[in-house]
Order: C-alpha cells, then structure tokens, then sequence
DNA sequence: CCTTGATATATAAATAATTATATATGGGCT
DNA sequence: AGCCCATATATAATTATTTATATATCAAGG
C-alpha cells in the first residue's frame, strides 16, 4: 500500500524520500504512515521496478537530494490500482484494545487514569486535525483551482481523522464511567 | 502485540491454535486480527522462549490436537505488559483513504457506487457486533459470575466495534453527498 | 461415488514494517 | 569549542505478517 501512497505523490511532482515523509506525516499519517526506512527502500524498490526514475541534485549547503520521478509504466500502476474498488472490509488494529481486553485483573485506579490521558491524547490530536491539518490542506491548494477536487478528497480523508478522534474520546468516556462503577 | 493475545487467552484456559483462531474471529478481530499461520508460528515460538508449553492429545476422528498451557513465566510475562501504561496514540491505516485520497481523476459513478457499497458492508458489520458477538460474549461469560468484569472489558471493545463502524457508515454518507455535488 | 466443507495441523516463501545505526553539513545554543 | 538539532540520505538486521501450500479424517450433500 505505500507503494500507492508514494507513486501517487509522485504522481502529482517529483519529489525526494524525505519530502515525501514530510508530507505523509502531514496528510497521510491520519490513515497510512510509514518509517523514513520504509519509504527509502520502497522507493528503490520501485525504482529497480521501473515505476521510478531517480535523478541526483546538487546543493551546497546541505547532502544532495536524490528527487524520484514517476514515469509512464508507475502512472499505468497506479492508476490500475486506483482503479480497482475496494469491496471487502478491511481490518483494524488497536493495541488498547487488546490490553484493555485482558485486564480484567488489573487495578482499577491505574486503568482509569491511563485511559484519562489517553483521552485527552486524543482530543488533542482531533484538535490537531481541525487546525494544523486543514491549514495544510488548504494551504497546499490555495491558488490552484485545477486541485479542487483533490483538496475536497484530502479533506475528506481529514475528517475521518476528526470523526475517528471524536468516537474514540466518545468511547474512553463510556469505558471510563463503566470502570468508575466497579 | 499477538503474543499477547495468544498469552493472554492462554492464561484463562489451555488451547489448540486452531481453537486461538476460533476464539480471535469472535472477539478481538474487531481490533486484532492474525492469520491461522501466524498464530501457529507465534504459538511455536512463545514456546521456544519457553513462555507456553504444549501437549499432544490424541483423537480418534481427528487429527492430533497440540495443546498449550501457559506457565509462570508467560503469565509474568503477560502481566508484565499489562500493567505498562499505554501512553501515546497508534496509528491507524484505512487501506480505502488512500485510494480516496488519489481519487480526484477517477469517475465520479464509479466512485459513487464503491461507497455506497462499503457504506452497506460498514453497516451491516455494526449489525454483527450488535447481534453475534454481543451474544458469543454473554455465552462465554453466562453462569461464571466470576467473569463479570471480563465480560464487562469484553464487551467495552465490542462497543468500540460498533462506534468505529457507525463512525464509518456516517462518515461515508457525508462524503458521498459532497461528492454527489460534482 | 465424488466433491465440498469442517476439523486440525503445520511449513515455505515472500513481503511489509520496525528498530537501530551510519554518514555529512551547517545553524544555533551554551 | 562543543553539543544538539534539522536537513538529507541511506543500510543492516530483525520482526511481523501475508500468501500459498501440504497433510489427514470424516460428515454431509449431490
């Protein structure tokens, strides 16, 4: 799936791996992140698969950039893939679950104010969708009406993120007042 | 994060990994999910680091069952990771937000169609945590008063189940009416 | 009688992802 | 002068996970 997430950044300009972190951390984390190590060695991978071509800039006051360019054969991949609809339901992970799950024989004060923190952990970060998200977003399409429609979609996906925060603080707060009972 | 898992059904009863799976696809599939080979491989090293330990019971209209039972050192090890707070945000990865996110050229039907699809798997995968593992919870847990506050954790990750898809089919119908507007 | 499906157990191979490093430059802080 | 941080690039080693395959038995359905 990263391979998606990079050929389809590169789809819309050539870019170095580190730009490309930068801008996943920014607008993709929220539903699909990845290690600066994984971006580097996908991308070599797409390279020697001939989805990519690479090309060395020089600078002088910092390393030089290694900028990826996708070509004719990545555009067929990606956009194939785009193509596609995705008909099965995918699953999740969520490794509070998996402990919450299992502790029934934990102390309760300590599970409440965890799940206290976390609830603000994720306030915070619905917060951060709201504003450092969407400013990005619109920031990224200000002045070019030709990425309308691609704005709209980001922020489609930027309001999973503010909705997915909301339940999840919904849920603490349930979860929460059941344990205060026991 | 499957170890875990297995550890942790382990330490209510001993069982087979056929039965794991059983037992993971009823229940914590909602949030943790793994593949019958994984838990097999999983299973046989948690007993190389000499956490579990197996038994072969025999069965005459059926293949052998390998049993595991947990010992002190995987209940420790368990308990260990239990009682470790969790203290920062996981992140999530929606396979579908990625295709959406590289949508803006594909074709607004087409694209219209998939969602209202998934819209209705979304649905009626709530459903299947407001009926069959509600029900396989009260199963588990019915006549074992012992189990209360198990059953109770259970049933808050059931609830998260049904959250997220709600969260899910809502989300999907906002973004199928600002798409409609094309 | 034959196929399919459920029960039950696994292994091999490949891919995906994480963790830990390593290099190099320059700016700002102490 | 020395240290940390950001920029930028990358590799090695390990772990996690998926995909594909293999075996064996019996029951049920066609």
């Amino acid at each position: 799936m990263l391979k998606y997430v990079l050929l389809g950044f590169l789809n819309y300009t050539p870019m170095t791996g580190y730009e490309l972190k930068q801008f996943m951390d920014e607008s993709t984390a929220n539903f699909w992140h990845a290690k600066q190590s994984q971006i580097y060695t996908t991308l070599k991978k797409l390279e020697e698969d001939g989805l990519l071509k690479s090309h060395i800039e020089a600078q002088e006051s910092r390393p030089d950039r290694r900028v990826y360019t996708i070509n004719e054969a990545g555009r067929a991949d990606l956009n194939d893939w785009l193509s596609q609809p995705e008909t099965e339901l995918q699953p999740r992970k969520e490794g509070l679950l998996v402990k919450l799950f299992f502790s029934a024989g934990s102390d309760k004060e300590k599970m409440l104010t965890q799940l206290r923190l976390l609830r603000d952990l994720h306030q915070r970060q619905m917060e951060h969708y709201e504003t450092a998200t969407h400013a990005f977003i619109r920031q990224i399409a200000e002045g070019m009406p030709q990425l309308e429609k691609d704005a709209q979609l980001w922020d489609a996906t930027r309001r999973f993120g503010v909705l997915f925060e909301e339940m999840f603080v919904h849920w603490l707060d349930e979860t929460i007042e059941k344990i205060e009972q026991w």
